[in-house]
DNA sequence: CTAGTAGTGAACAGACCAGTTTGTTTGGAG
DNA sequence: CTCCAAACAAACTGGTCTGTTCACTACTAG
């Protein structure tokens, strides 16, 4: 594999153990709960660690909540490209999108994305938590467009689309029914359109 | 001291002048801002009302909350039966649903679905705004369902779940890039299964 | 040894929150 | 005219929210 990773904009750096231990509890708390719903308190709390010591690596809530999104990417990032990598040929990679985005809501507890709940629970444009929920929506988005322009003889740049909204779909779906049919559902759909 | 409380499950009634503003009032800033993201006192200004009103003809905010959801599913069901009535055969009511919604989200301002919102910003399973938002999902999913079963010959359960991620997907998506292409676009898809 | 860095715990500020209480006003029905 | 329900304004309760301040400790590099 040519190493594409061309689309990394998250920049993911080295937390101390404090500040990791704190990412890691507001990211369980906010995606369990939204981001409203949580208090610093709650998040301090969770991590063990001194509220300054949340100011003092994230600078705000706000900021935080940002961060929960973008780590939130990285790991969806990480799982895609890794589904990915287990098969050959842009079609076959396309749908393995679906699987793993099935593989990403077993267990339980599953709540939908995070970058679609930071959307509908914040409406303020320059929010910073919005805005790492764009660039999470443009990743997959552009991720889904290469992998078009290779799979497609015609428009890829429908068919990219096509298979977003089926994944968006997908998801949402799968939070209001509590099953991961509607997943299956859309992969099969998905499939129709190569 | 009897208060009898009316448990309107989909049945809309009668509200007294003061009672229609703070809906309306709760219903315009609920949409716009989150549920979580207003306060009752927003709410009692933009109505002009007193605040015991609110909690007189609500009982609470959370109550206030369901009535929103519940509000809007209303809007939501006749604008979809009025597109319905335009056109014969269930086939093509199928399709005017994605008229419906694009007419929906025309005029700018439009931040998706109420009952996906709830969801996403409610984790609370017991919630009235998320259990509001539950009977939003099922009334569109048994309208959907019943048409696909006059429309298809084959699996009418299928179709109708097809159509429904169709729609849920091309409604987050509209959310996300600002534009009512996805519901052109889940509307061709969505033409293309039938 | 020392200076700097990152952390701790606890108290505090000031805003905001949902919800209640009290006492008053208003308008229609018997 | 009287009664009553529904509305009103405004103060208030008790709690929670984000964010800051302060004095102190542990570790590590030079």
């Amino acid at each position: 594999m040519s190493s594409e990773e061309d689309h990394n904009g998250s920049g993911e750096q080295e937390l101390s153990p404090a500040a990791g231990r704190i990412l890691e509890a507001a990211s369980r708390l906010f995606y369990e709960q939204g981001i409203r719903a949580v208090g610093v308190d709650a998040i301090v709390e969770e991590a063990d660690v001194a509220k300054v010591t949340l100011y003092n690596n994230f600078g705000s809530k706000d900021e935080l909540a940002a961060a929960y999104v973008r780590d939130r990417r990285g790991n969806w990032q990480r799982l895609v490209e890794d589904y990915a990598g287990r098969v050959s040929g842009p079609s076959e990679k396309l749908i393995s999108i679906f699987d793993a985005l099935e593989e990403w809501m077993v267990g339980g507890g599953f709540r939908g994305s995070a970058a679609i709940n930071a959307f509908s629970e914040i409406s303020e444009p320059d929010h910073p938590a919005r805005v790492a929920a764009q660039e999470y929506k443009d990743w997959t988005q552009s991720y889904l467009k290469e992998l078009a322009a290779q799979a497609s003889a015609g428009d890829a740049e429908k068919l990219a689309e096509r298979i977003w909204i089926l994944l968006e779909g997908a998801t949402i779906a799968s939070v209001m029914e509590e099953s991961e049919l509607p997943v299956r559902e859309a992969r099969e759909l998905a499939s129709s359109l190569l």
